[in-house]
DNA sequence: TCAAATTAGTTAGTGAGGTGAAGGAACTAG
DNA sequence: CTAGTTCCTTCACCTCACTAACTAATTTGA
């Protein structure tokens, strides 16, 4: 039935952009989405080289220099030069980073937290079964590490 | 329960912002999201002024003229100047419009689809149970005309 | 009736955030 | 020891959003 699966595709297209749309809203962290983002993946990967960096957020070189030139004065992460190859720059989040990391999550998770609590609990059992497919839906194909 | 709230909001959020970021990667129409997403508007709220499109696409006036403009050289809607008041201009979709409107929905829509066709029945079902609750939780508070 | 206030939209200027092209420093292969 | 490659940066530029200030049209009220 590839007809009802365009239909499907077509109203959950709708509520994913618009419930996204309606979550970056409530970021007020002062930061830009792709500076966010940058951060986050930084604490996910460890200590991660620019290149590797600006892949991951698929995003042009000269755009990471910039990015992470902000989050290091903002002293959000550290630089350092890797010992074997003084190319490569590698990054870290800083305590601070973290600590600023788990506020700017907090934040958006709590608009929707409260907007979930106004459901009743057959809903939200919904929600919590359609998560799975969810999360396997919005999993990069490649990209697994 | 308000920690489950937390930790079901907080994997919904991610996964929500993830797919629309996919989703958003398969829009090669060549206008920008606001654009398109103006463009919609308008083709939903008939002939609409500038200032009401400005407020439901929550942008400043100077943002919508400009897109509007655009949208109005690439002959995807037209203005008139309302027979009342000559200060307000209303636009509306033209024939081309809706058409590239259509095409661009269908693209993404597609891309999305062909995901659904590689979940098993059982996945799909989980999702349409959710797809309401979801519908829910994305509508605005206000603005329901 | 007509000057003041209000409203709709536009123009001008600024800033954030992205790009490609070119270049310097560090590494690697002949 | 060249010659070529790789990693990151600098540069010049573009797009798209904003605010502030303006013009033009309408409404208000003395």
């Amino acid at each position: 039935m590839p007809d009802e699966n365009d239909h499907l595709a077509s109203r959950l297209r709708f509520s994913v952009a618009r419930l996204a749309r309606l979550l970056r809203q409530q970021d007020q962290s002062g930061y830009g989405p792709t500076v966010v983002a940058a951060l986050a993946t930084v604490e996910r990967h460890g200590p991660i080289t620019l290149g590797e960096l600006a892949a991951r957020e698929q995003v042009a070189p000269p755009t990471i220099t910039k990015v992470v030139e902000k989050l290091e004065t903002a002293g959000l992460l550290t630089r350092a030069t890797d010992s074997t190859d003084r190319r490569v720059s590698r990054v870290t989040v800083t305590a601070k980073g973290a600590r600023r990391l788990e506020t700017f999550r907090s934040r958006r998770t709590e608009w929707l937290s409260a907007r979930l609590d106004d459901l009743d609990a057959d809903d939200r059992a919904r929600l919590v079964d359609a998560l799975a497919v969810l999360e396997r839906l919005s999993a990069l194909p490649e990209l697994s590490a």
